[in-house]
DNA sequence: GACCAGGCACATC
DNA sequence: GATGTGCATGGT
């Protein structure tokens, strides 16, 4: 199993190569993304962030201190701008309060513990944490998304409904605990899951070669 | 016009 | 625990 995991990483290096996540200038910009990506488009998310950042708004306590309509105005462009909204103002509410406002004040803890404090911000979940842990504070957390549990499936590696955390756990017990590996083998999946997993695969030219039994649709 | 995108919370069974 | 639904924009 380790083996496969590392040859379908080795694979997918050797057809991209570094992917360069995540895309953010500080922390604090990847952990917006984190939130603003949800179901969504990055594109989008790109244009919501320069909108913060034209606005003077890519800062804890700009946004802790703006109002709802305000933000939603601004993050409007990635989509679902009113739940989005509430969900960056409930993690800068969670940094102002117990980190004094800054991602910095939370490197020195444990991902375990941080990982729990995360999911307890309405508008947080596996997902984002594990993203905001892994990209913003350099914690060695494996990523799962919908790329991951469909490619993994496809080639016979988990069964198609495995849990979040099965999957999570595969890749944690089966590779090196390494970060740079967790980051580029996350960002290539999502890559090549872009590019050739999507509803109607072009899976003839993917790196991964076919996926078992030709089951794509 | 349909389908999709780097999810999550909440209601219901 | 599993399943269904609302949330909304912009590209293909």
């Amino acid at each position: 199993m380790n083996k496969k995991l590392l040859k379908i990483y080795n694979r997918l290096y050797d057809a991209f190569g570094p992917q360069g996540w995540w895309p953010g200038d500080t922390p604090f910009e990847v952990a917006v993304g984190a939130i603003l990506t949800q179901n969504t488009n990055w594109q989008n998310v790109e244009r919501a962030i320069k909108n913060l950042r034209d606005a003077r708004c890519l800062s804890p306590m700009t946004i802790f201190k703006i109002s709802h309509n305000e933000l939603a105005e601004l993050i409007r462009p990635s989509g679902y701008f009113n739940v989005k909204a509430l969900r960056l103002k409930n993690f800068v509410d969670f940094l102002v309060h117990q980190y004094r406002g800054s991602l910095m004040n939370m490197q020195h803890e444990d991902a375990d513990v941080l990982r729990a404090k995360l999911l307890q911000v309405k508008g947080i979940g596996k997902e984002t944490a594990d993203s905001i842990l892994l990209y913003a504070l350099n914690k060695r957390v494996f990523v799962i998304d919908a790329y991951t549990k469909r490619i993994l499936s496809r080639h016979g590696i988990i069964s198609e409904d495995a849990s979040y955390d099965e999957c999570q756990e595969l890749f944690h017990s089966h590779l090196s605990r390494d970060l740079q590996l967790y980051n580029e083998y996350h960002a290539l999946i999502v890559r090549v899951g872009k590019e050739f997993c999507r509803k109607r695969p072009k899976c003839k030219d993917c790196p991964l070669g076919r996926d078992k039994g030709g089951a794509y649709e």
